[in-house]
DNA sequence: GACGTTAGCGGACTCGAGTCCGGTTCGTCA
DNA sequence: TGACGAACCGGACTCGAGTCCGCTAACGTC
């Protein structure tokens, strides 16, 4: 592992940089990878060369938040950090993560559509998934790998989109309703 | 209303037809719009204007399948038909859907990937929600609306696509896994 | 059977995502 | 400091989705 090239780092730097100043202005969707590398004064090859595609660019600009959530749930307090029982830690990251993911919408939206399954792949999705299989798991709830993908696919930017826009709902009623939810797939089946 | 010109019906088979040998010989993701209108012999206009995009004439592929899934729940014989407890509907509707769904993956997938969001905006879709949300409802369960549609979430082609190809898992598996889930979901929580 | 209206047709066109590769710059080692 | 190789740069290029609009032919009317 050998450490960035001074150019290569520049560069990037200036890709998110543009990038978050064109999304802000335009919207994400609005956006063409064009107008990115122009901003940025950037080849487009670049620009491809280190996020792979638009969704990846999304990914980027998304990591200082989920690394922030990230860390909470590893070494933060509870009910989101260690020390709360499962059932009260589960409601609390389908909480933040709707937080998350309702502030940042058409980002995740961007790094979860960007092409099929890509949603599956990314990074902060396996942990998100490792997470809620490790409390399902401890909680002893049946069939847990299966339940946290559930779980998760009910969080996918597409769907709480589609509450929030299309259906106009409230994102406390979101929250509580998928906490309950959330609550009812961690129980073991009577 | 009116009746389908002749020439617009006949294009409309041909294009069906068309798609159909291509897909299968090459895979619904292998075959572009112009080779379809190619091998029908008719004019790109003509299949944009018709089934609106790529998704559009999955959807029109999966249409007769869907609609037997439709008639068995709305008169078909009891577990899936009327006549059986909620709960009971509800997992048999479950075990015939990922049926259909993995039989058809391919072209579900196209027709719930081709456009964010196109999933919940299907003609399709809203029959299988409001199925779910009557199943529940009549079960007392909390949250029926949002609970139909986790699970439709959790039913989605992309997810269904990984669980079966990414991890390898056999659909008898996943069925009763699911199953097991959709139960869950149903139960008034403690 | 001729005529006007209009839905439907089709292929050239636009637009943006993603690829490719010749040229350049950076970091290293002598 | 000079030279070498690897990593990186960037913009021209390809490829496919989806649009547009002048033209054609089907259907209803007389």
């Amino acid at each position: 592992m050998v450490r960035e090239r001074a150019d290569a780092a520049r560069n990037r730097l200036r890709v998110l940089a543009a990038a978050e100043r064109l999304f802000a202005r335009r919207g994400v969707a609005g956006v063409t990878m064009d107008e990115v590398a122009a901003e940025a004064g950037v080849g487009k090859g670049t620009l491809y060369r280190r996020f792979g595609d638009k969704g990846g660019l999304a990914v980027a600009l998304l990591d200082e938040r989920e690394r922030e959530l990230q860390q909470g749930i590893l070494d933060g307090g509870p009910p989101l950090g260690p020390g709360a029982p499962p059932a009260a830690r589960l409601t609390a990251f389908v909480a933040a993560y709707l937080e998350l993911v309702a502030t940042q919408l058409d980002l995740v939206l961007m790094s979860e559509t960007s092409s099929p399954g890509a949603r599956l792949r990314t990074g902060a999705h396996a942990f998100w998934r490792q997470h809620c299989r490790y409390l399902l798991r401890d909680a002893n709830t049946p069939e847990s790998e299966l339940r946290a993908d559930l779980l998760l696919a009910g969080l996918a930017a597409e769907q709480v989109h589609h509450w929030l826009h299309d259906e106009h709902r409230d994102l406390t009623d979101l929250t509580h309703g998928l906490s309950t939810a959330a609550l009812a797939l961690i129980q073991r089946h009577p």
